[in-house]
RNA sequence: UCCCCGGUAGCUCAGCUGGUAGAGCAGGUGGCUGUUAACCACCCUGUCGGCGGUUCGAGUCCGUCCCGGGGAGCCA
């Protein structure tokens, strides 16, 4: 079967010439005049194709009259200016061929809109929505984006393991991985014995190829990741996913200074081209979910990223007439409802945030000369919060040593992140990037769980 | 995990201070029309989340459990 896109008939708009085009049906109207109007959505684009069927069609009756919402189609026709409003052109259909009916009863998607939750229990039939046909396409954009971004500045595409062994990658809980029947797990001192199982000892699914990276940055410049993590965290938020993409860019020879350029050109790259690449679907977004997402990328792509020390953050808090539900002191972090004061009431605008407290950290960020603050950054959007966090690595052998010790890790678990340090040490930076809250920045949705195909939070694996 | 809100027809929801349920959309039938969230008329649909309690009587009040949403923490 040959068939033409939607997407690349609407663009055309090559009137008279012959085409066969396959789809769903999102409505049918009838017309006693002796012919019907099918609309027909095939994914390439938010727009349909509307399909005039004439009653002459041979399978008219029998078939064309029984479309409903849903159903699976192949017309074949000719290209026509459309005299109705709505659309500049129309296929003449010469043929329809019905590939599969959809039950109107119990079909479960209506011509109307239906509540996000409602299609969250329908995974497997909402993008078949516009809303979530939009997300798809806006979502394979920023991620074609990201890959030209660090391609175009000659970064090295790494693929980090997704199982790993430590259990000390030192971003929250993780998931064990094992083989061992959990009817009758072999024990041994108490616990599992795990020189039993698949690796001969603990392992679990990554949760940051950070790590991994460094050691390719070590040794090759500019790298990035781009894959799934996982973090086994029991949380109910609108902005956490047990199975998330990650996006993780790591630098040799590069200090904060540089991550933080690095960081904003990034992001204005990956908007401007979703904005250049996606318009109907932005145009989409922007009608019916968020207002102000056109506008608010938009100025993204040509404001200035405000950088100020977490230092200087306290003190505008400080200073803020607001009264936060959590109170503002040094050393303390950073809360959800300053974060926002910050973005959207002070600077009105993306905020990155620079040079935290120590303790407030991961134990691998660099320290400061003033010896209680490290070179980390945040980058804040408004209504997300963080979307990047990043830093500039420690690359200090007795200093990481020291500060694994500190944090009460035990070196030998970190043996080869340290040997880094000890041969040919260099000074790099590097930053993680949510892709979900990316797609949710850029698309406006509120919900994690509607710009991933199928969220992973707690209780929910279902599709 | 904690706090708040909710669970009523296939979907989206209404149902006041307790008196055994209703609208719109969807679906069916008929009519009408180059229609486009089509329109008009008629018809169909409910273990009111589960269990227990108060009461002559519970969708409505109380307890409890389950599920969902929003917020918080953890973070990306």
């Amino acid at each position: 079967m040959r068939r033409t896109r939607i997407s690349e008939v609407l663009k055309s708009d090559a009137v008279g010439t012959h085409v066969t085009v396959a789809g769903w049906v999102r409505t049918r109207r009838d017309s006693k005049g002796g012919f019907s109007f099918i609309e027909i959505n095939d994914g390439s684009a938010l727009q349909g194709l509307q399909i005039v069927a004439d009653q002459d069609l041979s399978n008219y009756r029998s078939h064309v009259l029984r479309l409903q919402t849903g159903c699976s189609v192949t017309a074949e026709g000719t290209l026509v200016s459309s005299p109705g409003k709505g659309q500049k052109v129309e296929l003449k259909a010469d043929t329809i061929h019905v590939l599969g009916w959809a039950d109107p009863e119990s079909y479960p998607l209506q011509k109307k809109r239906h509540s996000f939750e409602f299609l969250r229990g329908i995974a497997h039939l909402r993008p078949r929505t516009n809303t979530f046909g939009a997300v798809a396409r806006v979502r394979n954009a920023a991620a074609f984006a990201i890959h030209r971004f660090f391609q175009e500045k000659g970064f090295l595409y790494i693929h980090t393991p997704i199982l790993t062994g430590s259990d000390c990658e030192g971003a929250g809980e993780m998931f064990r991985v094992t083989t061992l029947d959990p009817a009758s797990v072999p024990l041994k001192n108490g616990g599992a014995d795990y020189s039993q199982d698949f690796f001969c000892g603990p392992s679990h699914l990554t949760v940051s190829g950070q790590l991994e990276a460094e050691i390719y940055a070590l040794a090759v410049g500019d790298v990035y990741t781009f894959g799934p993590t996982f973090r086994a965290e029991n949380s109910n938020t609108s902005r956490h996913l047990a199975e998330f993409w990650m996006v993780e860019p790591e630098m040799a020879f590069c200090d904060l200074k540089g991550n933080v350029t690095l960081a904003v050109e990034f992001l204005k790259y990956v908007f401007a081209h979703v904005l250049e690449h996606c318009v109907e679907d932005m145009a989409f977004f922007n009608r019916f979910i968020d207002k102000s997402v056109i506008r608010t990328l938009e100025r993204l792509v040509n404001q200035e990223f405000k950088t100020l020390t977490y230092t200087e953050a306290i003190k505008l808090l400080e200073k803020a007439g607001t009264h936060f539900e959590f109170p503002v002191a040094w050393g303390g972090d950073i809360q959800a409802e300053h974060e926002r004061y910050l973005c959207e009431k002070v600077f009105e605008g993306p905020v990155v945030l620079i040079d935290y407290p120590k303790d407030i950290k991961a134990f691998y960020m660099k320290m400061n000369d003033d010896g209680k603050t490290v070179r980390a950054m945040d980058v804040l959007v408004p209504r997300i919060g963080e979307i990047i966090g990043g830093s500039q690595r420690e690359d200090d052998y007795e200093l990481l040593h020291s500060r694994i010790t500190q944090m009460g890790f035990d070196p030998k678990d970190y043996w080869w992140y340290l040997d880094l340090r000890k041969f040919g040490s260099v000074p790099h930076s590097g930053f993680g990037l949510g892709f979900e809250r990316l797609i949710q920045f850029v698309t406006g949705l509120s919900n994690i769980r509607d710009v991933i195909p199928f969220p992973r939070t707690p209780g929910n694996i279902a599709f």
